[in-house]
DNA sequence: GTCAATGCAAACTATTTGCAAACTG
DNA sequence: CAGTTTGCAAATAGTTTGCATTGAC
């Protein structure tokens, strides 16, 4: 299952590195393949760790390939309120955001429909052509919450 | 009007500084009355470069004292999809959202109640304790997805 | 006088960039 | 072979921190 996603995906990504003349290289394979290997939700240096095997990948490497990645629709760069960013994949997985808990770092998704819903009504009363949009909820889990009140 | 904002503004801060045993400073005062007579929204380097006046402000101070306000609830930091730190001063103004042109840079305001209305059904459904939240929305204004098309 | 605030310079950190060497098609 | 990708080291930029000096109460 994982590994036909993660199969699936590599093979989506060469498409879009050949239909925009860039070349296919064994390093993006194996980027690709560690992102959704990994979990979810995903930073930059924890991505780069997992690539320290027999061969080195540098970080830059690293950070051009998120982009291409993110060009792609494959991944997307989350802002989970810290100063550096997170990334997620996003290949076959439908719209959401996210509720992140600040006290054990717990990030909780839910579909985006509703509050995409309203998002757009707002654009289209202020006649504002809508490209993107993030949301980030703070604040503290069912489990954190009622430890807190202790 | 903006005067008057201003002051009360001073007031409330120094009413904060008091009740958390810090102390009342000309620095402070000065910074407090440069953010509520600039732009609603600024950036740090704006807001330093303005107060270069007689004395010299370090920027050191200028951001320890952007936390302090945001403690204080006098000002809040947005994010506007850049590299560096927005803020807007929020005293006395309601709870609002931003749509964000990323053509020309425009910065449309729009009143967050439905979507906090949405946000907060959410959170209930996943039993989250809201602390805050944080939305952009990025596209094109009205203006600009005109000459866009053309 | 005591503790907090300030300015300065240095540190930090995530990310980006320039360039020579290595690889892809 | 031409052009792209990579690794490395250095640069960047915004923000934070340590510390000696100055200022508030």
């Amino acid at each position: 299952m994982t590994v036909k996603k993660t199969s699936d995906a590599i093979e989506t990504f060469r498409r879009y590195l050949k239909l925009h003349n860039h070349n296919i290289t064994e390093t993006r394979d194996r980027i690709v393949k560690e992102i959704f290997m990994m979990n979810y939700h995903f930073e930059v240096a924890d991505l780069w760790k997992r690539l320290h095997g027999e061969t080195q990948i540098s970080s830059s490497t690293v950070y051009r390939t998120l982009d291409l990645l993110v060009e792609a629709g494959l991944v997307k760069m989350v802002d989970l309120g810290e100063a550096h960013a997170h990334y997620e994949h996003i290949f076959g997985r439908r719209d959401h955001d996210h509720l992140v808990c600040t006290d054990c770092g717990k990030v909780i998704e839910f579909p985006a429909t509703a509050i995409n819903d309203e998002i757009e009504k707002t654009a289209a009363e202020k006649e504002f052509t809508i490209s993107s949009h993030s949301i980030q909820i703070y604040g503290s889990c069912r489990n954190c919450a009622a430890k807190n009140k202790k």
